[in-house]
DNA sequence: CGATTAACTTGATCTGGGTCAAGACCATGA
DNA sequence: TCATGGTCTTGACCCAGATCAAGTTAATCG
């Protein structure tokens, strides 16, 4: 029940859009609940991801492992962002991620199928769709110009400032991942922060 | 006239819909055709990116330039791409980013508002910019991931397999600056793959 | 065409950040 | 309660790839 009303509230905001009664009692007949203790999995390398998720409560990563056996994070997720690894998700093939409860975590999930069917009938969850994806391609313009042209340090900095809650939620070896670093040199960046 | 004739394939290809003539004569009216020189810009730094561009004829890279004065490639760009930086498009911020035409360039332009009616009107194009939404997240996923877990010399093989053209039509500084690599490193890194 | 400038190669050296190792500081639960 | 395993710190060392320098080849243009 409550689970569906940080769904519809997300859904309205990010839209600017209001949903009816008969486009909420739809999503509450498609997204299914589903819990996942700390440490279970969303997803597994070579599964499939048949389901993306909607968190409601919780944390999670979605990671890789190359063939040393290190794992590279390339996501960490909180409340109000969706799970998935597109690739697999929109186009059924094995996905090449992991992704992880970092905390006990409470998703809302759908299928590929099911969410054909919302953008086509539910105009407020289309518009949400569409600011979406125009955010998504701003944040991976960002990241992606982050990795190239600043220091492991200036990446430190810019974590910070636009992810703040990351550094109350996530231990610091995550983060060091996330930011491509060993966590020995994020410790050491701390260190040096602390002038 | 024949500049159109892209256009219109690739909207109907990558959509899989046609276009009906009043689509193409709605696309026609707004779609204006643009002529760059080699080394002119499409886009500069701190300019609002007022126009999103389709490479007709041509090709272009989108660059950051660091306090250093080092240039970072972030985007490599070929007939039949599309031409912004999105955040700028859409957000209407000014760019941290250059586009500059690495050939003679013949582009498509059109504005943020126009793209918007488009999108309302000709359902071969609103479809065809769900796939592209797809693909770049697709796309950027992978090359994060092969920004934080490959080594130079993986990087270099994965552009090899994935954008052969690459190595035809850009120089191999550009492509280099584009993997993340000074010109040196990657020129070793050709010698050493030539066993 | 030469001549000038840009692109590429090769060698020598340097460095940011990784790796390895060891110890300190916790949480958690039997 | 203390034992156990995860997390964080610190030091010593190492290496992939950057930087600097100099020479070579290839475009470009008057």
């Amino acid at each position: 029940m409550s689970n569906f009303e940080a769904l519809f509230d997300y859904i309205q905001e990010i839209s600017g859009k209001l949903l009816s009664e008969d486009d909420k009692h739809l999503l509450m007949e498609h997204f299914k609940p589903k819990k996942l203790r700390k440490r279970q999995y969303f997803l597994q390398e070579g599964d499939v991801c048949k389901y993306i998720g909607f968190i409601v409560k919780g944390s999670a990563r979605t990671f890789t492992v190359d063939e040393k056996g290190h794992e590279h994070i390339l996501k960490l997720s909180l409340e109000n962002w969706w799970l998935a690894d597109f690739e697999s998700f929109y186009l059924l093939t094995p996905s090449r991620f992991n992704i992880e409860a970092l905390e006990n975590l409470e998703v809302l999930q759908s299928t590929n199928a099911q969410i054909e069917e919302y953008l086509k009938h539910i105009p407020a969850f289309s518009a949400m769709a569409n600011v979406i994806s125009q955010n998504y391609t701003i944040a991976n313009q960002k990241r992606m110009q982050a990795a190239m042209s600043y220091t492991a340090e200036e990446r430190y900095e810019d974590l910070i400032s636009n992810y703040p809650q990351f550094l109350q939620r996530f231990p610091q070896n995550m983060i060091a991942s996330y930011l491509g670093l060993s966590p020995e040199t994020l410790s050491r960046i701390r260190k040096n922060a602390l002038k």
